[in-house]
DNA sequence: ACAGCCATGTAACTCGTTACATGATTAC
DNA sequence: GTAATCATGTAACGAGTTACATGGCTGT
C-alpha cells in the first residue's frame, strides 16, 4: 500500500516522531518555529487538512485528552516515516529568494535601490538568525549524541552558520557594489 | 490597473528585460540555466499559460520571426516590472531542503544512512556548483560595471559562494557526527 | 530513415493559500 | 468584561505539476 504523499505530510509525520502528541495548533507552532527554516510552515487550515488525511491512513491516532485534540504516530505512521526516510528519493534544495531575484535585475534600479535592498536584507537576517537562535538555545540540554534533540540541533546550527555566511556575502555584495569590482 | 501577478510572471518579464527576444522554449533553457539557482524553473507548458497571460495582458508583444514565436518586453511591461520591484513588499527566501528535513529526523535512521544522506548532498551540490560555474564564466566579458551582465554575474558569485559554504557545513556536521560533539 | 531537438499547447489534478466562520478558555 | 490565545474547520481559488498530444526541422 504505497501512499504517495507530499513531502509535507511526512514533515508533520515527523514533528510527531520525536513522541508528544500534539494538536494541529500545536503543530502549527512547532512548523513555524522550526519547520519552517527548512521546509515550510503550512497554513492552519492546511494543518488541520493533513492531520485528517493521516489519520484516514492510519497513520496517525487521535488521542482524546479533553478539550483538544491531540495526535500521536500509530504503528503504521512510523513504518511509513521510516520507509519514506529510506526509500523516496531525495531532490535537490528549492531556494526561492526574493533578494536574489531582484539583484538579478539590479540594472532596472537606481544604485540607491540596490544598495537599500541589500540592506533590508541584512536586517532581515538579523531577525531571522536571531529567531532561530532561541530555538537552538532552546535545545540545549538534549542536543547531546543520543538525546532526543541531537539532530534538530545539529540542524539548527546548520541554519544558524548558513544565515551567517549570507550575511557575509551581502556584505561583500555592497562593497563589490560601490567600489566596482 | 494593479494586475497582481504571481512572482513567477516577473521572473519571466525579468529574463525578456536583457533586450532578446525569446521564445517559450527558450524561456524555459535560460530558467533552468540561471533562474532555477535563485527562484525555480517553470515547467514548459506553465511557461506557455504564462506567455499568453503576460500577452493578453500587453507586457509583452509577440514578435513573428517565422517558425517560432518570439516575445519581447512591451513598455507596458517595462513599466510593470519597474513597478513590481520599486513598490512589491519583498518577502524573506523561502528553502525547501530535502536533506535539512531528513537530518532533522536522524534519530530515526541507522548511523550508515545518516552518513550516506550527507555524502550523497556533498555529490549534488559538487554537480551543481559546477552547473552554475558554467554559467558564470559564460557571462565574462560582459560581468563589468555598466556592463549588461553585470547583476547576473554578481547573483551568480552568490551562488556559488552559497554552494561552496554549504560544502565546508556538510563536511562538519560529518565530522561531528562521528565524534559525537 | 530515424533520433533528437525545437516548438506549442490541453486536461486533469494536487498542493497550498486566503478569507471566512465559529466557539471555548485564559489572563488581566 | 473583554482581549488574546487556543482550537477547528469550510469554501473558493490560484499556481504549478504531470501526462498527454502533436508536428516541424535537423543532423547523420
Amino acid at each position: 500500500m504505497g501512499q504517495e504523499l507530499p513531502v509535507t505530510s511526512f514533515a508533520l509525520l515527523g514533528l510527531l516522531s520525536f513522541g508528544e502528541p500534539l494538536t494541529g495548533y500545536e503543530l502549527k507552532q512547532r512548523a513555524d518555529k522550526t519547520l519552517r527554516f527548512y521546509w515550510v510552515s503550512p497554513a492552519m487550515s492546511q494543518v488541520y487538512t493533513e492531520l485528517d488525511r493521516l489519520n484516514g491512513h492510519g497513520l496517525i491516532r487521535p488521542v482524546g485528552d479533553g478539550r483538544a485534540t491531540a495526535y500521536s504516530l500509530t504503528d503504521a505512521g512510523r513504518t511509513a516515516l521510516d520507509t519514506w526516510l529510506s526509500t523516496t528519493p531525495i531532490g535537490f534544495p528549492v531556494l526561492k529568494h526574493p533578494v536574489a531575484l531582484r539583484l538579478l535585475l539590479g540594472a532596472l534600479m537606481d544604485p540607491e535601490s540596490v544598495r537599500r535592498l541589500l540592506l533590508d536584507h541584512l536586517d532581515a537576517l538579523e531577525e531571522e538568525h536571531a529567531a532561530l537562535e532561541e530555538v537552538r538555545t532552546s535545545l540545549q540540554g538534549a542536543d547531546a549524541p543520543d538525546q532526543l534533540f541531537r539532530y534538530p540541533s545539529l540542524v539548527a546550527d546548520w541554519g544558524l552558520s548558513y544565515f551567517e555566511h549570507e550575511k557575509t556575502i551581502i556584505e561583500d555584495l555592497l562593497r563589490r557594489i560601490e567600489d566596482g569590482s
